[in-house]
DNA sequence: TAGTATATACGAAAGGTTTCGTAATTTCAA
DNA sequence: TTGAAATTACGAAACCTTTCGTATATACTA
């Protein structure tokens, strides 16, 4: 396992086995590659030898205490999630976030609700921000 | 040159070059190379393979008028960024544009100007929506 | 206890990305 | 016209990602 370095980001098909996990908390290799085979086919050692080299990285912890190892991601989804809107704004919009909140409301249509919820995030900040 | 098929996501090396090449609307590789390596160190001939490749796959035009090729990227910056708001939605917001949303207006902060910008799209998607 | 099922470990193959050395070609100026 | 500078073409190395076969260990059951 890797000390303290940042970590790296996540390959796509680590990407897949961190959202298993972000739902489930922690869950076991066998968990890991049941969930994903509902929609995604990988077979059993693939996802255990990802999860190895996961652990390698240091993206997820791996408790050893039983027979089957239990792992769980180290960053939660929202670093994660923060990372990479962080990535996509500095690589896509230029550094703007107005910019892709502007070209994702444009693209996918929101609901009434979602857009009223919007509303209120915007109303809380400028009320902070006086 | 790839006939009509979708085209394939960018690696992150050509994303780089695709950068270059919506800003300039055209470049020959001296430009691209030139214009990248402000920050990115990467060879010339380097970028020349890579849009060698990219013309491959359909992501580039070449123009081979002249002696220096001219490239050109195939799809806009706005159909990219659509694709990849899409991906970032799907695989890390559970498909919910507002969620994406959400999170960025609370992770970068945006001017009283930006924020204004953005009710105002809200206005103009509620009245389109009624 | 013997045998089956299930687990981890490990190496290597297959495929993709990135980099760069080198050859061949073209242009232009002295 | 010859030589230097700049260009494209090409192949291969280095590296990373993904997949899977196989060996080995562990637990459970009949």
């Amino acid at each position: 396992m890797k000390p303290n370095e940042s970590l790296p980001q996540p390959t796509p098909a680590e990407l897949s086995i961190l959202r298993v996990l972000w739902q489930r908390g922690s869950a076991t290799v066998r968990e890991v590659a049941d969930d994903l085979n509902r929609d995604k086919a990988m077979g059993y050692t693939t996802v255990l030898k990802l999860l190895q080299i996961m652990t390698e990285k240091g993206l997820v912890l791996r408790n050893e205490t039983g027979r089957a190892h239990v792992y769980q991601s180290v960053q939660p989804q929202e670093a994660a999630q923060t990372r990479m809107v962080g990535d996509l704004v500095e690589k896509m919009f230029s550094g703007s976030a107005q910019k892709l909140v502007m070209h994702a409301l444009n693209t996918h249509k929101a609901s009434p609700q979602e857009m009223a919820e919007i509303r209120r995030l915007l109303d809380e900040m400028e009320r902070g921000n006086s």
